[in-house]
DNA sequence: CTGAAAGCGCTTACAG
DNA sequence: CTGAAAGCGCTTACAG
């Protein structure tokens, strides 16, 4: 079979039939030959049919593949908010490793918005993902009733929820590596500004910081532990309201990078040093956290790891498996806004 | 028509057909009734079909429609990499107009590796993307002529290239704008970190700089001018080169945020203050700007306009007009990291 | 206004 | 090892 030079472009796109046709053989053994472990197809089939395909630029036509399979190879991804960095680190796993097992991944922002998760998580659905990575769970959140109801694999990253598939850090441990960090440096007099505590990220931070300090002997003000979204701004505000209430903290333990940056602004516009007057840590160890002026003392949450182990989990469920929850160590990274000499 | 109970989950999802059969009408029927403006369909029939198919969850099978009409409602972007909150930023820009336009978004990372670049321009083309936007183009990329080849439709989003659609803010313009207040507050020994200068972002936002400084009569020498990646770490030791070159500079601009806090850390690490030693300027005005220790000067490149209009952009041309290449005005946010009394 | 039919491009069980 | 057929769920031009 000699293959005539394609005229770049100006023809349709190659499709099965149309390589069939070429070659004088059966659609379908067209399609067999094009599969990656091809069986029951001669090997020199195979070489003339990938020869031709190559030449023609053939691309399987995915909806087509989708529609005959029902599966889309697709999977969705609900976040929060894709410019936070800790949301876009985790994505860039899930990313990975869904390329890497020939799926592509949707990902929308829901704000942290009832609404718009429910709408977005519609739209993914119609689009037939065959599974969904929440990385956006709330404690309040009902999306997950409306997989199961479904009946649509789904795995939580990240955020988790009492008895749902979940991949994430240990939060607690996490919080309590900063405790034992502080109180090893002499502090008793300490704040959290704790992020969203809808988030179990949030919450079993601030709980494993408060926990250590209540083991070691040191109690801490309910008015000193302020909620507030995982954002600059919401950050510096909450650190403001604990500043109010006890000028006098010696510590304060944020429980995400972003909004120990915006803590950082506050005690910059209250004439607070760090770490001379106070001590501050954060969370997650973005790259931001150690080319800022006084490198942060915060706690790596591998969230890369979290991602592809994440993608990982909703492969097995995929696969028909059941996959166990997981709970990566995290590990604290000590730098010079808690001890000067780091 | 009564309407069962339908069993939550337990069934298979409701298509066209199962619908149509449970009403006793024809699934063209059906199908006619649920579109947007239903036309050739009496208002009763659509009222009973959309009661049904509420009731029954249906979701529209996207890809059995893309397989039909030979439109994914699907558009594909590529950025170099989304954990860079710029592009974060540029993405949710497109995302909230693709999706208020009824298209889903699938984005995928190139880390502007040339060879990446292709590999998931591939995947997308396999997905049958209607169209693409490139945040990634570098002048000596490729990519575009495979997509003129494809007849593929494109728009370039933030980064340019000579004769092709584009949206971005206008470079020349923001840097120029730099350079004025830079030069107003007296600066005559001054240095660029300029960024990847293959990228339209980099090469332009410092050359509107320098030929602003020109114009001034002011030269800055070549080797204070000194390309790097668009990330923190990058932007530290290129500014470690400046510093080594000519230790008194009293002004820098670098033409990113994340660069210029890479900067900041090796002007700390040097024990130089900002902006009494050293001023300092960013562009892009992120939200960390504003929140470091010493607020940062940087210009507002508008990144979600920008992705709004690249994916407007898009829309145009998939309706067969041609869009025009656009230039948004940027805007100079002064703070204190130029001048102290901000 | 409704029905009947064709067909988008693919995969896969069934023959031979 | 190859061919022929059916069918995934949808849309749309064509009849009536």
């Amino acid at each position: 079979v000699t293959i005539e030079p394609s005229s770049a472009g100006a023809r349709s796109p190659a499709t099965l039939t149309s390589l069939a046709r070429e070659l004088g053989v059966h659609v379908s053994t067209v399609s067999r030959a094009l599969t990656p472990n091809p069986k029951g197809v001669s090997a020199s089939t195979v070489a003339v049919v990938r020869r031709l395909a190559a030449e023609r630029g053939y691309r399987s036509n995915q909806a087509a593949r989708a529609l005959r399979t029902g599966r889309s190879l697709v999977i969705g991804m609900l976040v929060p908010r894709l410019t936070d960095e800790v949301q876009a680190t985790v994505y860039e796993g899930v990313d990975a490793a869904a390329m890497a097992a020939g799926y592509a991944t949707l990902v929308a922002n829901t704000l942290d918005q009832a609404e718009l998760r429910s709408q977005r998580l519609d739209l993914l659905l119609a689009r037939q993902v065959d599974g969904i990575i929440l990385a956006d769970s709330l404690s309040d959140s009902n999306v997950v009733d409306q997989l199961d109801a479904a009946g649509i694999p789904y795995v939580l990253a990240l955020r988790q929820l009492p008895d749902r598939p979940s991949i994430g850090t240990d939060d607690l441990r996490g919080g309590r590596l900063v405790a034992e960090h502080l109180l090893g440096l002499g502090h008793t007099r300490m704040a959290v500004v704790a992020g969203d505590t809808r988030a179990s990220t949030g919450a079993e931070r601030t709980q494993g910081f408060l926990h250590a300090c209540r083991a070691a002997g040191i109690d801490i003000a309910e008015h000193l532990v302020v909620p507030c979204g995982f954002n600059v701004r919401s950050g510096a505000a909450a650190a403001a309201q604990i500043l109010d209430k006890d000028p006098d903290v010696t510590a304060i333990f944020a429980t995400s990078d972003n909004v120990a940056l915006g803590v950082l602004g506050t005690l910059r516009d209250r004439g607070r040093s760090v770490p001379g007057d106070v001590a501050l840590a954060g969370y997650n160890n973005l790259d931001m956290a150690a080319a800022l002026p006084v490198p942060l003392t915060t706690v790596d949450s591998r969230l890369v790891d979290v991602g592809r182990a994440a993608m990982h989990g909703l492969l097995e469920l995929l696969l028909g498996r059941r996959p166990a929850s997981e709970r990566l160590e995290p590990r604290l990274v000590v730098r010079s806004s808690t001890t000067p000499d780091a």
